[in-house]
DNA sequence: CAGAACATATACCGATCGGTATAATTTCAT
DNA sequence: ATGAAATTATACCGATCGGTATATGTTCTG
């Protein structure tokens, strides 16, 4: 269904989305574009309506790279557990996927585009709301299937998982310090084995 | 030692303040500025030495407001648990501190700033440190003086503690969804009493 | 009440912003 | 090889950017 690119369209975009990625919607000018791709407004016009499409399509792109791959990883797991487990291992080298390319691209664009860009900062919330609410779901079939606690508010623990794993990318990517994420994630891992694991 | 503000210099700052936060160094202009506040650039600049230093004065005064007062909090109590607990507990009506004026500076500033504005990013990390160092801090005497497992690593422990919790604030505030803090804030709560306390 | 000192407003600066119309060039079908 | 079609480059648009020089008040001092 997804419009395949042109092969500049393509180079475009790759070459733009860390742009993107590092300097936010209003820190990104054309200029950093046509610089960055040794090519004209022309060129960029051509291929995309606009600043805003193309900062779209450069998150979408930059979520493809570093996030998308997750909920595969997950599917690939038999039991809730080691679903759950496949969240934390999957961000176990998520500093050195993203560091690069300017940042967590959920992160960045939730924060920069929340007064600056509706469309942008309503696409990161998507893609949030989508990894949680796979989150919740594998939880609450844990519970159903009788391998996490009943104890257990799936929510409220999906959002908790959630928010330590965006939490400690957050700190390791601002303070160039992979360790804030490695620390939190080995929390995560106890959370889910000591505390939900039935 | 600082110098204290004229009457103008200090509104401008209050109304100014919440801007920037929100949308960010370069998503704030002077016309952003001079509509807020009713003034004119002669009187900002006249108050000011540019953008820039108001930029860092208002991120200071939104960090007073609804950060500093965290450590004088943590100093009240006695013991290395309490002050532990005394962090989690400055945080519970943290969303509600922060929501009418734009958000948590220190989120806002880290990720807005990182590469847009190298002078703000510093203050910001210069605050975050301070904050960490004062957990571990907490943490190390807390294990010396027998309150704290000996198996605890300070460092590790503080860098997930102010994770958890600065994931909890970002994710609530872009959901707009208290619950994201509160329910991170609870896995704080039992990190502390159930895993550190002896 | 005059004049100095200070604070704010106005008017303007060059640079850059995002965007577009058109010209030049390349690619492609015949 | 030639004309059409698609693509990229160039030149330009009005608007706005951050910043400044200067004019206009306003407030304090004698």
């Amino acid at each position: 269904m997804k419009p395949d690119l042109s092969p500049t369209a393509r180079y475009i975009l790759e070459t733009v989305a860390p742009i993107f990625n590092r300097q936010g919607y209003v820190g990104t000018s054309l200029s950093d574009l046509t610089d960055a791709t040794k090519l004209t407004k022309g060129a960029i016009y051509g291929n995309f309506k606009n600043k805003e499409d193309l900062a779209l399509k450069a998150f979408y792109f930059n979520f493809e790279k570093s996030i998308s791959p997750l909920l595969p990883e997950m599917a690939k797991q038999a039991s809730s557990i080691e679903k759950l487990l496949a969240v934390s291992n999957y961000y176990k080298n998520y500093y050195h996927l993203v560091v690069e390319s300017g940042g967590c691209p959920l992160l960045n664009v939730s924060s920069d585009a929340k007064f600056n860009n509706p469309k942008l900062f309503e696409a990161a919330k998507k893609v949030a709301n989508s990894i949680l609410e796979a989150l919740t779901t594998v939880i609450q079939t844990g519970i159903e299937e009788s391998e996490i606690k009943q104890s257990i508010h799936a929510e409220s623990y999906s959002k908790s998982i959630f928010s330590m794993i965006q939490g400690g990318i957050f700190l390791a990517l601002t303070n160039e310090n992979e360790s804030f994420l490695t620390a939190t994630l080995e929390r995560v891992d106890a959370l889910i084995i000591d505390e939900m694991k039935r």
